[in-house]
Order: structure tokens, then sequence, then C-alpha cells
DNA sequence: AATGAATGAGGATTCATTCAT
DNA sequence: TATGAATGAATCCTCATTCAT
């Protein structure tokens, strides 16, 4: 492995890392990914990666951190021509569009809270939620002009609960193994096989409607 | 320990070891619990506890199916009464207050699905999930009493997206130590000092009045 | 293995255990011995060996508290004969010879204070120090015997400080390899090469001496 | 960093380092200090710190022959006016007394055989080990006229036991926190509670009686 | 039915040291 | 001479679960 001397070389190989802890990620669950893992497939030693990222859960905040922006920039350019008048349904529906091709995102979003946050330092956590912050603002605009009926500041609020809505509904369309064979052999149980997108649109149209 | 031959002594052991665990669990998380104290509480022996649960989850599982069944006979009664064209808020904030006591309960939402659920057998889930479905299509019956504009069916729905609301809304509105840390040096961040009931209430209203 | 149920059978797992930690002693130093090596040799698994001892520590006081037992006893017998008036240098040469077969059961001494009694409970440590007491007393007792000089009390308190002595001495008579190199390759440092059972033997006699 | 380059120069670097080491070595166990800390608190790389001392060991090593050089020359300033026929008791008290004041180096000891001589090279051993013999012959040849009946080189000898009652005795008198527990709860052991400068005096009053 | 002895998987992290620059 | 990026060894203990008694 080449040195990496210079701050631009250290945030190409920072950036290494994280492409391969997200990699990783979408291959499997958190828990099964290990650090000398992520160090090794970045042909890197398991030492060295802790050059970059203190704690696995400071990594994978940083994982997050950017996948989050990434999925937030697609958002915004679609938001971004909405014009006033625009129907809750249809954002709502370009919201759960969006997530759609992101189960892996969500899946982080769900393990933030329970595993990332709780050994990570608080200036990683500061940076995430600021970029957050900065996001929801940004797009939460955006809604309040498409639409007109949201009060100021109301746009960002409705998206903080628009996140809650997905993170908790991924608990239950992604039922694990035990939970997905309870559904399918009780048909009384219908009610909980939910289709993430759909579900999460409606919802959404729901909480716009309410919000507006 | 007196043997517990006939079928009523053993649901009374059963009984007894999910009072102890929900004890437990109110005292201390999900982690710091292990069978070992839950049996010794209890006064038998670790083998003699899967006798009556199979696995750790299985057990909190079974916690859970009771508290909430609790939960929900409590909301039950309180909206009993409700006549017809009460406001969305009114019944929003029935909800959050009954919940803002029962911190714990909601812990136990929170872990469902990432721990829970995934070591449990079908059976277990199946219960549980089929005691909600239960309470939900009831009190979703009162839903639809309480608003006229809620279409036959949409009244469990609605719950069903309260429910993951509550679920999501919990890893904002309860920080790990480093985020709460974060959120009080960081002034900029005051958007993810989230207050649960309030937040809940004013989610909760939405969805229903954008659900109506 | 066959389940240890009665409490008789514990106490000889237990002394197996203690007999294979004390075998491995032997043969390398305390880092370089493993719990897993421990339990595998005496044919348990590594968690068996945990519910026997609570940590690496507290089996090695153990040992200790035995191999202790054993040369105290050893010197007791040698010590139980002798005759009002005996010189300080016999009974000097006594002790000196009786630790000079017992190389392994210094070294443990030496990393007792470092090492074990970092890491073990109280109850372990206050076991292992009261069976030093009763031996040392009762040691001592014999040194007033065969030291009519000595005043009462001055015997144990002789002992410990002859403990001391021995600890303290085995640092300079088992030089590391290094340390070793040094002293042979530079004949300044004769000094340094110190024959432990010679050099205690004429360090307790002048003691014992002193103390009378 | 303006670079070293006379002799001069790097015999004051060296010395920096010696006292930034011993300097957190008085506020923290050995094993707390890491060689990151050492550089940095002496405003040089870890790599420069390696240019200096090639281990960790030989560097405590270097820091040892300078305390143990000022110990030495306290200590025989003290003896130096010493008339002979001094009672053993008093130069006993002297050594006692000048180590009273400097537990971080008796510290140092204890840790000389175990540690740090498992890890330097011969020549810094020998280095050591040759100021130490320097020290003890012309000490003992103080203590040989302070105390007449000493015979020729045994003055030297006494110093030598009295060194391992030293890094013995510290043992016994620092308890770890456990073994102090041990100590304070059970009445019987009041025998461990030592007061260090006291036993030491009345273990080395005895030693240069008994040796005389 | 009750017991409790036995099992064994499972992994992040530190830090002395090296060596390319 | 100075730097600091890279390396990689090293390991104790917990606890859910099983199963012989």
């Amino acid at each position: 492995m080449r040195r990496a001397v210079r701050e631009s070389d250290k945030a190409e190989r920072r950036q290494a890392l994280r492409d391969v802890a997200w990699r990783l990620f979408q291959e499997r669950p958190y828990e099964a990914i290990n650090m000398q893992d992520v160090a090794a497939e970045a042909g890197l030693a398991k030492g060295t990666l802790y050059l970059y990222f203190a704690t696995k859960e400071e990594l994978f905040l940083s994982v997050q951190e950017q996948q989050f922006a990434a999925w937030f920039d697609a958002l915004d350019a679609h938001l971004a021509g909405l014009a006033p008048g625009t129907p809750p349904e249809a954002i709502a529906a370009l919201v759960a569009d969006s997530l759609a091709g992101a189960p892996a995102l969500i899946r982080l979003l769900t393990i933030t809270h329970a595993v990332l946050e709780r050994n990570a330092g608080p200036a990683s956590i500061a940076r995430l939620k600021g970029l957050m912050r900065d996001r929801l603002l940004a797009i939460g605009a955006r809604l309040e002009v498409a639409l007109p009926t949201l009060r100021p500041g109301q746009g960002a609020r409705a998206l903080l609960h628009g996140y809650a809505l997905i993170v908790g509904l991924h608990g239950l369309a992604e039922p694990t193994p035990p939970a997905r064979q309870a559904i399918r052999d009780n048909p009384d149980l219908a009610l909980f096989a939910v289709d993430f997108a759909a579900e999460l649109q409606s919802a959404l149209a729901a909480l716009l409607r309410g919000q507006a």
C-alpha cells in the first residue's frame, strides 16, 4: 500500500474504506461485518483502519452520512421542479419511490439510534445531524413551496415525522424470517403484510395532507 | 420450589416469570438482563425457565403481549366514549398521553423487530401479531366512529402508521448519551431535541387529519 | 466429561484445574498461558473453567495458595525438631534449601502483587493472606523457640522480611536473557551474578542474627 | 522542531525525553504510558523518539539510571559524614527516609526485572548495572567505615540485600485495591498492613546488625 | 418437573515498532 | 534528522442454550 501522505490521499483512503463498508453492509447485516474484513477488503491492516475511523460505529456513521447525502440529493432534484399546488400524494410518491431502491439505506437508518449512536463521538454524531438538519431545512422549504398550505417551518417538521415513519415502517415491512413465516401461515395477519413503498406513500401522503 | 403439575400452576409460573422480566426491563436495558437473573429472581433455576419459555426473545415477546394488551385496554377505555366528530387532535392527545407514562413499553416495541422477532418461533410471533391485529381492528373501529370521515378499514391502517411513528420517533426523542451531548453542544441541532409526547401528538394528529 | 454434581466432584475438578495451571506455569511464563489452554488440558471447555475460577488471576491465586501451603508444610516439618539455640545460619540454610527446589513457586510469588492481586476478588486474596498469616505465625513461633533471643512476635515479622527478601532477590538471581548476557559480558558486573540459594541464606542469616 | 545536529543537542533531547517519561511515570503506571504521549509531550513525533531510545523499556531504563543516580547521590551525601561506630539503626533510618519521599522510584525498581530488562539491550542493562555497581561499592565502603565490624566487601553485599528488601517490601506495603480491601475487612490480616518506611527501617537495621 | 453443570461462539481495540518519505 | 502512516499480534470473558441427572 502506498502511504497516504497528502491530505487528499487520506481523504481518498477514508472514502475507499467507506465504500468497502457500504458494500459489505449491502451484502450482510451489520453484526456480521467485522473490522478485520473491512480492512482486508480495502487492502489495509486492521490497525490502519483505526487510523481513519475510531470505532466501527464511527465508520458506519460516516457511511450513513454519505449515503444519506446522496439520497437527499436525488430527492432534492426530484422535488426541485415541483410547482406550487402539487398534490401531497405526488410528493409522497416521489419520496417513497426514491427509497424503494435503497433498502440498505433504510436498514442503516434503523440501527442509527440503537447501535451507531451508542459508540461514536459526539462530534461525529453532530456532523451527521448537522447534515441532516441542513437537508431537512432545504427540502422542507421545497415542500413549503409545493404545498403552499404548509406554514413556514412545517416542512422540516413534516420531514422529521416522515423520517420516523420510514424507520418504524421498516420493522413492519421487512419481517424477520420467523415473522415472515408467521404472517404467511396465518391469513388473519394479512394486515401486517405491508408493502413498504405503498404503505409509506400512503402514510406520508396522509401526514402531508394533515400537516397542511 | 413446588412442582407445577396442574395447568394452572404452570400458567402462574409463566406469569411470575413475565412479571420478573418486565420488572427487570424497566430497570435496565434488554442486553443487561440475563436469563440467569430472571430465573433467580423468580426463585427458579435457569433450566426451569427454559421449560416455560424457549428463548429469551420468546420470554420478552410474551411480556410485550401482556403489556401491549394492557396498554390497548387502557386506550380502548379512553376511546370508548368518544362521540362522532371528535377532533383528531383530541384523539392524538389521548394516544400520546397514554404512552407518555409507559416509556419502557416503547423501548420494548423498538426491539421487537431488530431483536425479539429474530429468535422467536413463528407461533409466538403469530400470537402477538394476532393480538395486535384484534386490537388494531377494534380500536380502528372506534376511530372510525369518532372520525366519521375515515373510510371503513382506514382506522386500523391509521393505527398501524401510528405504530410506526411511535417506534421511529423514539429513536429521535431518546438520544443516546453522545447524541444528547451533540445536540446540547450544537444549538443548530435544536431541531432534533424532540419531546416525545408533544411530537407524537402533533404527528398523529396530522396523520389522522390526513387520513380522513 | 462426567458432570460434577456432588460437592466432592467439584472440589476434584477445581483441583484438576489447579494442577493443570501449575504444570503449565512450570513450563512457561504466566503471560504465555491462556485460559483456553488450561481448560483444554483439563478436558473442559473454556466456559466451564470459568464456573470454577472467576478470572485467570483467581485461578493462579488458588494455585499459589496450594503450593505455598505445601512449601510451608515442608518447611514446618524441617523446623519442627529444632532445639533452642540452633544457630541462625542453620535455619537460614533450611529455608534457602527448601526454596532452592521450587523456582516456579518463587516466580509465582513475584507476580502476586503486580498481577494476581490486581484482578482477583478481595475474598480470594483474603483467603490466601489468611493462610499465609496462619503459617507465618506458626513458623514464627517455631523460630522463637529455636532462637530464644527473638522476642515474642518477632518470629513472624522476621519471616515477613524474609518473604520480601525472597521476592526481591529473585529479580537479581534470575536475570532475564539480556541481563544475563550483560553480566556475562562485563566482568565488572560479577557482583550481580547472584546465586539465589547462597545469597538468600546469607541475607536471611543476617536478618535473623540482627533481629535477635 | 530544530534538528539536533551536534552531539550536545542530541544529549539535550535525550534528557528532555527522559524528563517527560519520568514526569508521566510519576502520574500514572507504566502500562498507562504510551510512546505516543511521551513523544508528543516532548514536542516530537513518535518516530523521532525511537531515534533516541530503541524501545520503551530502554527509555525507562535510562530514566531509572538517572533517578537512581540522584538518589544515590543524596544518600551518599547523608552517609558521608558518618563517624565510625554509628549505630545500624541510624543508618537504616537514613536509607528508609531517603526512600520515603521517592515512591515512584521504588515503583520503577519493581518493574526493572519483570518488565524493563525483558526488552532492552544488554548494553543498556550493563550501563545501568555498572552504575549501580559503582555506587554500591562506594556506599558500601562508607558503610564499612560507619560500621567497622563489617568486613571488607560486606558493605556492598549488605546494600544488595537491602535492595532486594526494598523491592520485595513494596509489594506488601502498597497493596492493590482489592488487596487493600481484603486487609481492611479482615482484622486478622493486620499483619499485612505494612508501613513501608517503618518496616524497611526495621528490616534494614536487622540486616546491618546481623551482617556485622 | 426441576436442576445446574457444561458448552463454545464471538471481536473490537491498543500500541510498540518499523520504515517510506 | 524528522515525520507519521502502516502494521498486526494478542485474548479474556459472557451468557444463551442444552442436557445429564
